[in-house]
DNA sequence: ATCTTGACTTCGG
DNA sequence: TCCGAAGCCAAGA
């Protein structure tokens, strides 16, 4: 598959926040959620200034295992985000696409 | 074609 | 807060 729109949205993501595999899937329309969003992360080609590190959990954890995992770490707080017990916080770093159509967190899906 | 493995999320207990 | 279960789906064996 092409992850290329997930690359390019990551891209997009500013220094100092963050975004959350489910949201990045809703937002590119991965037909298979977060996990889909995962997948493409795990394949991200490194050397070309896509911002993987900006990609965190629900509620911002920080699921990458070992081999990245610290990296991941260094570079968020290398960006200014503080990472306390493997998470970061959403409130403060989320990444509220402006402009676009994502929006904060809906806690009910309708109704 | 079947089965296993994930850089997942949400919900209920 | 910490599981377990369920829904999801692509890739590799």
């Amino acid at each position: 598959m092409g992850w290329a729109p997930v690359y390019n949205l990551v891209k997009k993501i500013p220094r100092g926040r963050v975004i959350t595999y489910g949201q990045l899937a809703r937002a590119v329309r991965l037909r298979g959620g977060g996990r889909t969003a995962g997948r493409a992360m795990a394949a991200c080609p490194s050397g070309r200034g896509i911002p993987w590190h900006r990609v965190v959990g629900a509620g911002g954890r920080l699921l990458i295992r070992e081999p990245l995992a610290s990296l991941q770490r260094r570079l968020l707080e290398s960006e200014g985000v503080r990472v306390v017990e493997n998470r970061v916080a959403l409130r403060e770093h989320a990444w509220t696409m402006k402009g676009g159509k994502e929006r904060t967190r809906r806690l009910t899906p309708e109704n």
